[in-house]
RNA sequence: GAUUCCGUAGCUCAGCUGGUAGAGCAAUACACUUUUAAUGUAUGGGCCCUGGGUUCGAAUCCCAGCGGGAUCACCA
């Protein structure tokens, strides 16, 4: 069932049907062959140039015999001028008077061909000397307004018809496109610059009939002729490191991931993050290569290694600081992390005010503390290195320090970026580490992990030293565009689902019906003979005028009711 | 999951201690040949989120629900 149109979706509508009368084809099929951006007019002006336009009419300003309209292509708005004697030169002036001035609606996509000139107050236009419609709309569009003080008026903010409706949002707010801008180009960049280096773009599984890679809560799926279960991945950490395994020495993916967990700013339940291997390095390799690429693809998205986010300004030039966990724990606690168990890190968060359960580990402690009173702290971009082993089961054991492990996280803005590893390529020790996150899980740590047996059956063939990294790309570009919410940097963020409205008559509504005739009956006669409450009888009521089921005359000072046909 | 604020015309928003719905833009009609938030005159447009309750009477007060925002919790 459709929704009941408003007046301006029927007036629209009428406007179609009287294009199509007048023999105007409101969704022609050719092609139209643009020649010039607006923004192409307005870097290069020349006056007089002949000139194929196409795009959305924002605007129009009608003066009589003369008209300014705004049209809106990909490029930024044009402003275009249309004479009535110079778009319809013979007597029949239908073309301008009928079709421009009232048939053409705000939102119509129109191809024009025209001169380009500048009007008296300096403004660069074109003079339309000819114009198609090529797509009618039928729904009006927001239509904010800048004025002379460049404040914008009505702007169409509301984030739940942004998301939802993120079109409209893209049509009539100029910063969201330049934001989606911004995150293509991040990938672009990133892909680039990998490239440079030889590495190798592949893809592997989504659907995994083992969600490994992480510890988080997998969405489940079946499949129908295996009849086995199956799970979105919440990595692709295990299938990359196979294909080092198989001989490449560099390979990268960017991974949509899925976790079924929480919905917020910052966590969508589809995301993006890149991943990166390459043999023969270690993680001090990547921390250097890391710094290289964050300046490189901050450049190329924003022109410049400084970024404005939030309040701060964030250099990305290279190098980054580097500090340990253990350094960054001790500088911001006074809590010397090193050599201490889990009993005594419980004492230690006790005292600092920070919650802990039975089911947290020695790993599990530490991050809590790191989380709570130092993340914040990392706004400029720094490398946090050498984690307590028993948070990184994929890692490789610190070559110093066998309670470490060999691994950086890249914060910024007091939000974690990156996350990289000194794999772990020692098969049995791979094996031990997944029994021992398999104990935690037996605790009630419910994002522990499968183990993920051929992975391991790959690394007993052997595996050259690795190093490996992931990038939070939704979190890169929210950092890059200055956007405080993931779902600005989404086309379409993971929402509730819309609820339908319902034109389906109440019991009542039948009720009431049911009771009437297409004779009139009295309305006081009707009342009585519906148990309702007042308010239910006055909706109801409404309703089924509203819906012109029945219809209500007073004649005298009886009131009747009618059922219509 | 918790707390809190919000939901009124196509858009942005007013609407007092309850009394039968308001503005600007958009729309419609007319005027106007270089305007630019064009202008002037006139007109139309509302399931006031949904359901229930209190009341003679609810957009307004109460309860529940739905949707959204913000903050917090969760998220190696």
């Amino acid at each position: 069932m459709s929704q009941e149109l408003s007046e301006q979706e029927l007036l629209r509508r009428q406007s179609l049907q009287k294009l199509r009368e007048l023999g105007v084809d409101p969704y022609p099929a050719e092609a139209f062959n643009v020649t010039h951006l607006a923004a192409d007019l307005k870097d290069n002006f020349e006056e007089g140039c002949a000139v194929k336009m196409a795009g959305r009419m924002m605007s129009q300003r009608i003066m009589g015999k003369a008209s300014f309209a705004e049209i809106q292509d990909s490029s930024g708005r044009i402003q275009v001028y249309f004479n009535r004697d110079e778009i319809c030169p013979n007597e029949d002036k239908t073309l301008y008077n009928e079709v421009f001035k009232k048939l053409l609606d705000l939102g119509d996509f129109i191809g024009i061909e025209g001169v380009v000139f500048k009007t008296q107050v300096g403004e660069i236009s074109v003079n339309v000397k000819n114009f198609h419609l090529l797509s009618k709309a039928l729904r009006p569009l927001p239509l904010p307004k800048t004025d002379a003080n460049g404040v914008v008026h009505d702007a169409f903010t509301d984030p739940e018809l942004r998301y939802r409706q993120r079109y409209v949002d893209l049509v009539v707010n100029p910063t969201v496109k330049n934001t989606f801008i911004k995150r293509s180009k991040t990938f672009s960049a990133m892909r680039r610059f990998f490239e440079t280096q030889g590495f190798l773009e592949v893809e592997t599984p989504i659907l995994q009939a083992i969600p490994g890679g992480a510890a988080a809560k997998p969405f489940v799926t079946h499949h129908n002729a295996l009849d086995i279960p199956l799970y979105l991945r919440i990595a692709n950490e295990l299938y990359l490191k196979r294909l080092i395994v198989g001989g490449f020495d560099g390979v990268f993916e960017f991974a949509k991931d899925f976790r079924n967990e929480g919905m917020d700013r910052t966590h969508n339940p589809e995301f993006t993050v890149m991943e990166l291997y390459v043999a023969y390095k270690d993680y001090h390799w990547m921390m250097d290569f890391t710094e290289k690429l964050m300046e490189n693809i901050a450049v190329a998205v924003n022109g410049s290694a400084e970024c404005l986010v939030g309040e701060h300004k964030i250099s990305f030039k290279a190098p980054f600081r580097r500090i340990s966990m253990r350094d960054a724990i001790l500088h911001y606690t006074g809590i010397d992390i090193q050599g201490k168990d889990e009993v005594s890190l419980r004492e230690e968060c006790a005292k600092i005010g920070i919650e802990t359960n039975p089911t947290m580990g020695v790993g599990k402690l530490i991050d809590e503390i790191f989380g709570e009173k130092c993340e914040g702290h990392f706004i400029q971009p720094t490398f946090i290195t050498d984690y307590p082993i028993e948070m990184s089961p994929l890692c490789k054991q610190h070559r110093e320090n066998p309670n470490l492990t060999e691994r950086f996280e890249l914060m910024i803005n007091g939000k974690e970026i990156a996350n990289a590893y000194s794999e772990l390529n020692d098969p049995i020790d791979q094996k031990e580490r997944f029994e021992a996150q398999l104990k935690l899980s037996e605790r009630g740590d419910d994002e522990a992990m499968f183990i993920d047996h051929d992975f391991l059956r790959a690394l007993e063939y052997g595996m050259p030293p690795t190093s490996g990294i992931g990038i939070g790309m939704d979190r890169l570009a929210m950092l890059l565009t200055n956007n405080a919410s993931i779902q600005e940097v989404l086309f379409f963020p993971q929402m509730r689902p819309e609820a339908k409205s319902t034109l389906v008559l109440s019991d009542l509504e039948n009720q009431i019906l049911s009771f009437c005739s297409t004779e009139p009956t009295l309305l006081s006669e009707l009342r009585m003979k519906v148990d309702c409450s007042n308010k239910q009888w006055d909706v109801s009521l409404k309703n089924l005028t509203k819906h012109q089921v029945l219809s209500i005359q007073k004649v005298n000072d009886s009131v009747f009711v009618t059922k219509n046909n």
